[in-house]
DNA sequence: CGCTATCCCGACCTCGCTGGTAGGATTACC
DNA sequence: GGTAATCCTACCAGCGAGGTCGGGATAGCG
């Protein structure tokens, strides 16, 4: 398991908004019926979409959310970090690029000094391979996904041998 | 965070395992002390790997471990999954190759059938990445990693461009 | 034989986080 | 002013992660 429902229900939501265009707001109220799920807990999912500036509020009534950009520069990477908070795949993995700005990661483990634990090139492959995968696939398309709604082909995933070939 | 600690330590272990050849077991408390490791938490996570045919013991005063084949054919797909349970990226996914082999991915979300939700596309994709990279991975280029110490280099991960090139 | 090192196994415990609720403020359209 | 919506903070229950404990089975060794 390597996401919560944080994941699940804020891609959904994104995917709803992004449905409607940005003529009109579309409201929470409106999401939380269409895909089923408890509109008080996608307040606060929201909310870190609002902070990450992937989305725009309008508040009163007839108000609602409005993606800030357009689908097809709203990656996974992005959305998922904002939800989930780190795209760490172990916990002694921090991520620190605010050092020099060169994205290495650490890892915070206890005698690493002496021996420089091996897990780390694991972790680091995993965590490449999951950020670029969700790098390369865009709001636009699951939006397209869902919308020609493939009756039954979609059952099938793609095989294990192919990388999934971008947006 | 993806992975618990069990993964952690029971790659750890692995490589603990590896390094010594196959011409004497390694008991659990050696491996204990050189990593710093609970011993009694290390018990049951070796309990894992040996269920999983990657390890095979011997009972007995001076026991320990073997691993079960060559460190070139132990693959991290296979450790992470015995040691985690799953390669599940979210909770919906269940993996079902017991009805006919063909390893299609369910997604038990309540109106499946009626929507086909668009973050199961997603999802395949993280978990066909995930598990790609670690099956490019094998023990024996963890063990030779550890092994020859690059003194200080190994502070700085491969860049984020480049997909990790095979075992 | 008995000691001791080791694997084996199940019960138990604690703590933090996930997932969700409650209740209220604030804002804006009509 | 009513009402529909966003916002915000506090609260809570359940569960799994991480780890401990105690005891059993097993095998080398003096």
């Amino acid at each position: 398991m390597f996401f919560t429902t944080k994941a699940e229900y804020g891609v959904r939501l994104l995917i709803e908004v992004g449905r409607q265009g940005n003529d009109q707001p579309v409201s929470l109220k409106a999401i939380a019926d269409a895909e089923n799920l408890p509109l008080a807990y996608l307040e606060r999912i929201v909310a870190l979409l609002k902070r990450a500036g992937l989305v725009q509020s309008t508040r009163g009534a007839h108000g609602g959310y409005v993606l800030a950009r357009k689908p097809e520069d709203i990656h996974m990477d992005e959305v998922v970090l904002a939800l989930e908070g780190s795209l760490a795949p172990m916990e002694c993995f921090v991520d620190d690029r605010a050092d020099d700005g060169s994205g290495r990661v650490l890892c915070s483990h206890h005698d690493d000094s002496g021996r420089g634990c091996a897990t780390k090139l694991l972790w680091t492959r995993v965590q490449v391979g999951v950020t670029q995968t969700l790098a390369q696939t865009s709001l636009a398309e699951l939006i397209d996904f869902q919308t020609r709604q493939l009756p039954r082909v979609g059952e099938r995933p793609a095989p294990v041998q192919r990388t999934p070939t971008h947006a």
